[in-house]
DNA sequence: GTCTATAGGAGGATAGAC
DNA sequence: GTCTATCCTCCTATAGAC
């Protein structure tokens, strides 16, 4: 075997490592909290002593913020790409939407997270990058529902602060869904197929956004993302 | 000064002191998460020693209790009296929204406990009558919407379990706004009317469950509670 | 009803052997 | 890269004086 394969190898199994610990964090923050969770937990998960987690992780608030990074950055990502479609502003709702509820299912833990540690994450400075992120999010859904009340796809007297952040909460939010008190996995979000939930809240929310006169349309599929 | 009359009154300025240790545990709590929050930080608030704080409560989670215990049945109670009202559904769901909405306002820092600490208030056996009364306040939505699909207000193919769920999300969450970042106390909330969220989210959630037929009648008014 | 004082444990994190 | 051992801080809660 060659050195730069074992080189490879090497830094694989290391990462593996890592990744466990962090699956295993991610998975106490998601159910318990940041604050209500201790390393000695993290490292019982993974069958190590505590002590040993540093050798991987500066602190504590290092797994926190790595357990959520890679989620709220795609997040920004997708919404901006989606907005940038070149297609009208219900099918790029309703994208958002669809996409937003895929990330969601695929890493609940994160998502979690991140909706429930929102205020430590506004209040320590070094997850200020997240904050940011999450806010051009936010925009990116704005942008979409601004261009559909321009285009007359959406009534006119819109608030689209109100409107988006109700929506963006309403979905968030549903990553509560995450482990019922009787322990059961997921909930709803088991008991319903993503095209499911998909079609309902779009047409939860396309129902409400639409102008009058389109109120009888069908609501569009959402477009492929390449 | 008569002995009853002295009794009243030293009962009272006990519990004027009570009350005042309950409010800074509970804005502590709403702000910062119970977990996060100290004893010493909420006896600092009152000015007086952590254990002292033991004087008036057996232990911290009594302290979280007493802080939403009200918040929690009078919602339950408000929920409940309005499905009972001798009224049409549309008017009804306008009405709970206006309420909840008001509740939210008026006690912002204990639904923000609620949200923010229901994974501890159902995992723990001593808040078991608290979870149930959130059911019951779900069950009192749920039999609104029901009674407007039965009547044909509501269009007849709404799933009413994800339905309010939907709505119940966007509303209790909006406890979020509760202190911004850089510490304005509201945000929405304060610069927007009760009247104008109100009229956000009656419209918002009547577009989305009404009937097709019915898409283009004005939102009712809330009915008046006694 | 608040104080002083402290029990008794758990928390995050570190040092150095292996 | 994990272990042993441990630091030191902070936690909730208690006991008894005033």
């Amino acid at each position: 075997m060659q050195l730069a394969t074992r080189l490879v190898s090497a830094r694989k199994k290391k990462e593996d490592r890592r990744q466990a610990i962090l699956e295993a964090a991610a998975r106490r923050f998601a159910e318990f909290g940041f604050e209500a969770t201790t390393v000695r937990q993290i490292a019982d998960d993974v069958n190590i002593l505590s002590g040993s987690l540093y050798h991987h992780f500066a602190t504590k608030e290092e797994m926190l913020g790595e357990a959520v990074r890679d989620a709220v950055l795609d997040q920004r990502e997708r919404a901006q790409c989606i907005a940038a479609l070149p297609c009208d502003a219900e099918t790029k709702l309703v994208t958002l939407i669809r996409e937003e509820l895929a990330a969601l299912a695929g890493r609940i833990e994160a998502y979690a997270i991140i909706f429930n540690e929102r205020k430590l994450f506004r209040r320590n400075p070094d997850f200020l990058y997240l904050m940011k992120a999450r806010k051009e999010t936010f925009e990116a859904w704005r942008s979409v529902l601004e261009q559909g009340v321009l285009e007359g796809q959406f009534h006119a007297r819109i608030d689209s602060y109100l409107t988006i952040s109700a929506i963006m909460r309403m979905l968030n939010s549903g990553a509560d869904w995450y482990r019922h008190e009787d322990g059961s996995p997921l909930d709803a979000l088991a008991e319903y197929s993503l095209e499911a939930l998909t079609e309902f809240y779009a047409g939860f929310v396309l129902r409400s956004v639409r102008s009058a006169e389109r109120a009888a349309q069908p609501v569009p599929a959402a477009a492929e993302l390449a």
